[in-house]
DNA sequence: CGGGGCCTTGATGCTGTTCAAATAGAGTGG
DNA sequence: CCACTCTATTTGAACAGCATCAAGGCCCCG
């Protein structure tokens, strides 16, 4: 059981074409960017920051769809409307581009770059839903803090996210997600400074242990 | 917590346009499509039949992808090698198309049709995902026998997929969907003649009970 | 130094899994 | 058409993992 890291940033060529064509905004932590429901007339990418997407349930539950890092795409809708919501973890600044817009630019190689966007989104997807579908809830947190290190480029991590929110995007309780977290350091997997801050001390166990 | 009805057909004029560019081929019940880590030479259209798509993990775990009906597109992805295997629950007919081809076509209808399918999986797949992290197992089978009602046309459904299939996709065991499922047939919601043919009873209290 | 989140830990219970066995159904050969 | 076999499905009982409920601790920041 072996779930490949998919990285899915944006090709850096898009970036600049996405440049003209798009606004730069900047929303602080805690602002919405965008709401679940309301009317997808944009696509962002993602130049600076952290952004969750969540989706909401009538009854109170929570399920984060994904974390968005630099040079990330986020925000693309087949339909009309956003079904997840999109909040900043961090300040955080983003290209906002008009969907009506990039429907009728004939650069092949933006509208490539997009379905290539969006094909890497699928198979992100694709591994977090074999993730929540079989299995554990020790190589569910596992494999989140692989994840995490892996993103920032280094044998360690600081987590932009609280333990709920990973909770909701492990698909866990909060309480789960800390004791297996306990548990992952007291076994000398990975080491915490705090509760943001760790160092994966036992790379390849830890795979294994992700399986 | 109400998950919306996806449909992701491929738009009949792509269909078109495929059959000019792909080879028809047939499969039979049992034969494998694509194999799990094998080269994506080629996309596929379905024309006719029930196909679904498996994760095989090393110790044994499956998770099942989506189930595709006639029209739906499979086998898109970003790398170069199939993440899932392809196998045909009945005897069926393809359309295989070769990336290569579709890469270098300048047919703007096409190349928007076939971000459309991606995009249109995508959320398929979201709402999979969020099936997996947040419902409990009898909300998951409601939840499924409605889309494989709603996908039939029909207020009732008959069953392309076994018991163990309908477990692997909804990450439950065999035993608990059948549980789930003798619960919702005692309760009213749905009548089964045998276990691969069902009707929907009660419509509006299964659409509550999928949440 | 004190307040308020956020995080951790403990005790208990429920949901879904596991293991085991019975039943129903489909396919086959007589 | 029936008997037989093999597989798929259902059901039961005991168990495990994660959730829930409830404190307690830590850390940031005034």
């Amino acid at each position: 059981m072996s779930l490949a890291y998919v990285p899915y940033a944006a090709p850096v060529a898009l970036g600049d074409a996405m440049d003209r064509l798009g606004v730069r905004m900047t929303f602080a932590k805690g602002e919405e960017i965008f709401g679940q429901d309301e009317d997808a007339d944009l696509i962002y990418v993602l130049v600076e920051g952290v952004v969750r997407t969540t989706r909401f349930f009538s009854d109170g539950r929570r399920q984060i769809g994904d974390f968005y890092y630099s040079g990330d795409f986020f925000g693309l809708e087949t339909g009309p409307a956003h079904r997840f919501c999109a909040e900043p973890l961090t300040d955080c600044v983003v290209l906002a581009v008009k969907r009506s817009i990039l429907r009728n630019v004939d650069d092949r190689q933006i509208s490539g770059a997009i379905w290539e966007a969006t094909r890497r989104e699928l198979e992100r997807t694709q591994e977090h839903m074999l993730m929540l579908g079989r299995k554990s809830a020790c190589e569910r947190v596992a494999s989140f803090l692989m994840e995490v290190a892996h993103r920032q480029e280094g044998a360690g991590g600081s987590l932009p996210m609280g333990r709920q929110d990973m909770a909701d995007y492990l698909g866990l309780t909060i309480e789960t997600v800390s004791r297996m977290v306990s548990q992952l350091q007291a076994s000398g997997f990975v080491a915490f400074d705090n509760a943001r801050t760790f160092r994966v001390t036992r790379w390849d166990a830890l795979e294994r242990l992700a399986a």
